[in-house]
DNA sequence: TGCTTCAATGTCGAATCTGACATACTTTGT
DNA sequence: ACAAAGTATGTCAGATTCGACATTGAAGCA
């Protein structure tokens, strides 16, 4: 959200909060948060390169469509260990990880 | 090990494996474990920069000194999220997380 | 509209991970 | 050598995560 339309909305009454201020995560919880939507969409985006449906995926990482579907929106219910293996298992290497966490915001 | 000592050792008749041939993983599992030992290896310092005990540590991190241990081990029993959620509450930020992946070998 | 493919979501038994405890090993100071 | 502090290792009950399955929603096409 940019600032003018913030400016606004406050203006207007509006209490506008950032995902982390509105469930009040601490810094880190916040930042491991990030960590793992960032590995979800990378982990998407090594599927769709791929031409995957995420079934097939699914067959690659010896895993169901439902967990793929799970994994790429970043579910509670999946570790950042399962998001990294299958990252990996479809040709993701360290350097893309890198780049994961150095630029991607 | 350097290329000079690895041919005197394979002329002797030893057979000379990395880890990685050793155990025979595949790619990615060797990845994968690279990450977690550098994370490990991160956690480490991250506590001995701060001069803590493991004990200290523990506390810090509500959780025991077996298995601060074991995170600074790598230990098979623990998993990237709680190497991961470890680091970030000793004051590892992202960008020393970037790090981690990009220098390090 | 009906049909097909892909993706999202809920649930569950089995597998894995976690903190805690006990215990053993190592290092350092006396 | 002994004690104390720090670290390593094995075990286990409870918690979390896993793959699998069922079901639903969404998009494209005849």
């Amino acid at each position: 959200m940019d600032k003018t339309k913030r400016a606004k909305l406050e203006a207007a009454g509006w209490a506008v909060a950032t995902p982390k201020e509105f469930l009040n995560l601490s810094e880190e919880d916040a930042a491991f948060i990030e960590v793992k939507v960032a590995l979800a969409g990378a982990l998407r985006a090594r599927r769709v390169e791929q031409h995957l449906s995420q079934i097939e995926a699914a067959k690659r990482l010896h895993s169901s469509q439902s967990r793929v579907a799970k994994m790429e929106a970043a579910d509670k219910s999946v570790s950042v260990d399962l998001l990294l293996r299958s990252f990996l298992k479809l040709g993701g290497t360290r350097e893309k990880m890198a780049a994961v966490f150095c630029l991607n915001n």
